[in-house]
RNA sequence: GCGGACGUAGCUCAGUUGGUAGAGCGUCGGGUUGUGGUCUCGAAUGUCGCGGGUUCAAGCCCCGUCGUUCGCCCCA
């Protein structure tokens, strides 16, 4: 059988065209970021399988995370996340650091499962995190950061919204609202998450065999109904209201609507799958039809920096997934045109190869990305490479201009030709690079 | 891990009740000698995902397998 010329399943081929378009994208990121004093840090794809059982959510390393032992006998895992990683990172330099802390980097990161639209076994993510503040303006921060990137690439606030909530709050109203045990109260968080996925009466119905009958029968579950339903924080019941995680997240929408956000709201329904949050979390979501779906989200997580032996540290952090960013993008037309980053092709013309080597040279020199054909072909048939490799510009180098020293620059899209020596064409592929 | 749909030229797809394949785009060549894209003339292209089965005969039917995709589970 022949080989397949297909990548690894779930895994994806980056060709000078794709790279081009991810390079756009992980560019507007890292200016963003570091626009906000955010500094990129990097770790090893390997971890040791220690750093992940010691979390909440082991299911994932058993089923979801590509595990192997190395020659030596080590568990190994490909990191499926980052957050361990840099919380490692965190705790090993915990006493010397100056706080508060502010990272991000673009991990490659690897999941075992079944691939479909927005989610694949390979992937990149932006990771922001902030460390070493215990208030709700390190929250602010970070979502004014995301706003911020989306505004980057020209997205309008209609197109995503920012849902937010308090794990904090979901206890409360869990606990004492409610008045569930342990168990129910876990089971009706699980269920909270699928909330949007199930009609209302299966919703009702599982509710009604999680609690127990006497609750059942006191209206607990009507009760939960009345608070999920509310549209804001104001339509909630005042015990629920007047608690301090509630009122967290109502300074924080004000602190957003100061920032200039207006597409945030107080989600009851967002959970977020993992148990290590232990206060605000967020969402962000395309408001698009094709793309209905959560993009990036993340929250504050005190605890996982003092897992590794070390006083805690209270951290802020959100991650966000380059194929869903690349769905939202293209879906909301936000894509330029990726020209390749050559700036000059240039076309021979005789047996001028040696000779043509100083002005080209001199093109490099001064910055310019030149790419020279070295087909020996006509001159048509290379300005047809260079059409279809998509460079703009060709510069023209033959007998006639290395005698006199004037070149023949033409560009391709307005089909407009200059004649001019090597300090000029210089000047002209500037002036066009920065259009 | 579970369920549905799909898998025909490089790409998007068409292939009628089973009779060993087609279009558009793209690719390649020409329309004379230092100018691409438009136009025009011409050409090539496929073990119809792979393996097996039914049949005189399979792209079309059946089974398996791999892959793609949508959803479930889970969500980093």
């Amino acid at each position: 059988m022949a080989l397949s010329t297909q990548p690894y399943k779930g895994a994806r081929d980056f060709y000078p065209e794709d790279k081009r378009r991810q390079k756009y994208i992980f560019a507007k990121l890292r200016d963003v970021a570091e626009r906000f004093g955010y500094e990129e840090y990097d770790a090893p794809i390997l971890e040791p399988l220690d750093i992940y059982l010691a979390k909440t959510g082991e299911e994932i390393v058993n089923e979801q995370t590509y595990v192997f032992e190395d020659r030596g006998g080590r568990k190994v895992v490909i990191r499926p996340e980052m957050t361990p990683t840099v919380s490692r990172m965190v705790a090993g330099r915990r006493q010397e650091l100056a706080y508060p802390v502010r990272w991000y980097s673009i991990p490659n990161l690897w999941r075992y499962e079944r691939p479909q639209r927005g989610r694949l076994r390979e992937h990149w993510q932006l990771n922001v995190d902030i460390f070493g503040v215990a208030d709700s303006s390190a929250e602010v921060e970070v979502i004014t950061l995301v706003d911020a990137v989306f505004k980057s690439y020209g997205a309008a606030a209609d197109m995503y919204d920012i849902h937010l909530n308090n794990r904090q709050l979901v206890d409360f109203i869990l606990r004492d609202y409610l008045g569930l045990d342990e168990t129910e109260a876990h089971a009706t968080s699980k269920l909270i998450d699928r909330m949007h996925k199930l009609e209302r009466d299966a919703f009702i119905a599982q509710a009604d065999e999680i609690v127990s009958a006497d609750k059942r029968e006191a209206g607990v579950v009507e009760k939960l109904l009345g608070v999920l339903d509310v549209k804001s924080l104001k339509e909630l019941p005042d015990a629920v209201r007047q608690t301090e995680a509630a009122m967290e997240l109502e300074a924080m929408l004000e602190a957003l609507q100061a920032a200039g956000i207006t597409n945030a709201q107080y989600d009851p329904s967002l959970m977020r799958g993992f148990d290590y949050y232990t206060g605000i979390v967020f969402e962000v979501f395309d408001t698009h039809p094709d793309n209905n779906r959560s993009m990036l989200g993340g929250g504050r997580y005190d605890g996982l920096v003092g897992l590794f032996g070390v006083a805690p540290v209270p951290t802020v952090g959100f991650g966000w997934g380059d194929v869903t960013l690349a769905n939202f993008l293209e879906l909301h037309n936000l894509l330029p045109a990726l020209p390749p980053e050559t700036d000059v092709y240039v076309v021979l013309v005789g047996e001028v190869q040696t000779a043509a080597q100083k002005p080209i040279a001199e093109l490099r020199a001064a910055g310019l990305n030149v790419a020279v054909d070295l087909s020996g072909r006509k001159l048509g048939d290379q300005f047809k490479i260079a059409e279809k490799k998509g460079i703009e510009r060709v510069l023209i180098i033959g007998e006639a201009e290395l005698s006199t020293g004037q070149f023949t620059l033409k560009n391709l899209g307005s089909s407009e030709e200059i004649k001019a020596d090597v300090a000029g064409v210089v000047k002209a592929l500037r002036a066009q690079q920065t259009e």
